[in-house]
DNA sequence: ATGAATGACCG
DNA sequence: CGGTCA
DNA sequence: TCAT
């Protein structure tokens, strides 16, 4: 029970519609607001003040319930958000704004400023949170009730009480064994043979978590392969079924999205001021948030998914509690970081050659091609600077995929074209197009001659690869960074070409397709079980000689096949639609 | 209090 | 080698 | 910023 000055419900019946706290959601809902003052009105009554209204619900189906035209108009009408916000303003807000108004409310909607309402206390997330303005606000507005909040429907779900969000279905909470679920005897025991990996893979393990509360129920919207089959021995992949591809196409499904979107902002600004720790410890909580299936909106709620911090786990309250007022953040923005942003997504250009460009007050991208000192590929990243912000078609990273494969089959039909990167992962468009190019059989050193000596040349004189950026200077170099375009289309693309000998491509498949926090995961996990995971093989024995320098590369335990190395690791297979974290 | 992935390219 | 990128 |  908070203090008795804050609560601010005091003298407050609260009616819920739907009236129950069985719905996990709602009676979280239910016991906040009892910490505030109110009470919780069970029987519909002369006494009830205010009708909470979840936020799928509509007025006619309150009425409708309660067999009345109307409400009685002295009683207050307001949708679940409406509690929220007034816990985290302090204060009771002016029930009549918009943001609160029920779907199908007969009033006619009174537009009331809440701004003056803000606390000097929430004003300071502005100054130490500089996030981007404009774009959300808008869906915020649009979308005050927007949550996507599953209730009743899912009602069974979580029903082990109150307990935390995380705790496996089936079982105690807290219980070390969370590893064994689903897997087969094999795997368990290798997983278990060390403890301190329960926390380590941001999706190894997790996952495992969501996985096996989403096999005990059937959780819905899943598209694809088989349906939910409860037994455990099942194949592993059964698990997985219900995640989703996300890429940036779907986030709005989440019923995070809104929080996770400012998070991911913040992210990105710790990107940008260069604190890698603090962006990775975001984006690692974004993956929590991430597979969570209920809104997280409570501290003490976040708090308990896994990299989340009380730090992080404050803001993710805060945000929840204050969407839909962060519009009057709009002027607030440094104007230096958003020049900084501009510059950083030159082609070559770093957050340290931004900042000093900053620095020496250069402002546009014209600022700079006229007076700044200017690389190679920074000029052309600012030649195309356009052009390289676009996302990439599915279709078309298909296409010029298809480019290269025919050029090169042309030279030897043995040669092998995969598309890796988001590609390979399922996504619907792509920030850049990676080849990886193997032959059977083949060493890097002859890769090198036919791919840089032979291939690159013919694209370029069939105008097809326009830019060289960043080429690989040793004859055994595996890498050709540059641009290409279609011959259809004007539109300059990012493409990586990477040359692969065949004994390492099972290894360079899972390093060039990612993501990146994947492939931190999974060589973190390889380092904890004495081997050594890159993008040539997984290794053991390596020996690491004074100052973390490496003495032997260690014995290579497999390179070639992809999923020997998941099964070295004792990682179950997950196919790359499901490699996002 | 401390570590947090790794390798390659560029200049 | 440090900075930057993937 | 998180976990140890």
């Amino acid at each position: 029970m908070v203090p008795e000055a804050q609560r601010i419900f005091t003298g407050l019946s609260l009616y819920f519609f739907p009236n129950s706290d069985a719905n996990k959601v709602r009676k979280r809902r239910i016991e906040k607001a009892k910490e505030y003052g109110a009470v919780w009105t069970k029987v519909w009554s002369n006494n009830v003040t205010h009708v909470i209204v979840d936020n799928k619900m509509t007025y006619q189906e309150v009425t409708k319930f309660l067999k009345l035209d109307t409400l009685p108009p002295e009683i207050i009408v307001v949708n679940e958000t409406y509690l929220f916000d007034c816990i985290s303003y302090h204060n009771l807000l002016d029930p009549k704004a918009r943001y609160y108004e029920v779907p199908g409310m007969p009033t006619s909607s009174t537009v009331v400023e809440v701004a003056k309402l803000l606390p000097s206390e929430l004003s300071s997330l502005n100054s130490s949170l500089p996030l981007k303005p404009a774009k959300n606000d808008i869906q915020i507005l649009d979308t005050p009730s927007a949550s996507v909040e599953s209730g009743d429907v899912h009602q069974g779900q979580n029903d082990p009480a109150q307990d935390n969000l995380l705790s496996p279905a089936n079982g105690t909470p807290n219980e070390p064994e969370n590893i064994s679920f689903g897997y087969n005897d094999e795997l368990s025991a290798i997983m278990k043979e060390s403890q301190s990996l329960k926390h380590i893979p941001v999706d190894l393990e997790d996952e495992d978590d969501t996985a096996s509360l989403a096999n005990s129920e059937s959780d819905s919207d899943d598209d694809s392969k088989g349906n939910p089959s409860t037994k455990p021995k099942k194949s592993w992949q059964e698990n997985f079924q219900c995640m989703d591809k996300h890429d940036g196409a779907n986030t709005d499904a989440n019923p995070n999205s809104e929080t996770i979107e400012i998070l991911q902002q913040m992210s990105e600004f710790y990107d940008r001021i260069r604190d890698q720790w603090r962006t990775l410890a975001y984006r690692k909580a974004i993956a929590s948030l991430k597979k969570q299936s209920q809104r997280v909106i409570f501290q003490e709620d976040a708090v308990k998914l896994p990299f989340v911090g009380h730090r992080i786990a404050a803001k993710i309250e805060e945000i929840a509690l204050t969407r839909g007022l962060r519009r009057l953040d709009n002027a607030k923005l440094d104007p230096h970081d958003q020049v900084l942003q501009m510059f950083m997504k030159i082609y070559g250009v770093g957050i340290s050659q931004a900042s000093q460009w900053v620095q020496q007050g250069y402002r546009t991208l014209k600022d700079l091609e006229k007076s700044a000192k200017l690389s190679t590929n920074q000029k052309i990243g600012i030649a195309h600077y356009d052009d390289l912000q676009l996302r990439i078609p599915r279709a078309e990273v298909e296409h010029h995929g298809a480019v290269v494969r025919d050029a090169l089959r042309q030279m030897d039909p043995e040669f092998q074209v995969t598309v890796g990167g988001s590609y390979r992962r399922g996504a619907l468009s792509s920030g850049d197009v990676d080849l990886i190019i193997t032959r059977p059989g083949a060493d890097a050193r002859s890769l090198n001659i036919s791919a840089i000596g032979t291939l690159v040349p013919k694209l370029e004189s069939a105008g097809f690869l326009v830019a060289a950026l960043a080429k690989t200077s040793k004859d055994t170099g595996s890498k050709w960074h540059g641009c290409s375009k279609l011959p259809t289309s004007d539109v300059w693309r990012r493409i990586d070409l990477l040359l692969v000998p065949w004994d390492e491509m099972g290894a360079a498949l899972i390093y060039f397709t990612g993501n990146d926090i994947f492939n931190r995961s999974i060589r973190l996990l390889a380092s904890k079980k004495g081997m050594r995971l890159n993008q040539r093989g997984l290794f053991k024995d390596v020996m690491r000689g004074p100052g973390r320098v490496k003495v032997t590369d260690g014995i290579l335990l497999e390179g070639r096949n992809e999923k020997r190395i998941f099964e070295i690791l004792g990682v179950p297979w997950r196919p790359p639609e499901h490699r996002i974290c």
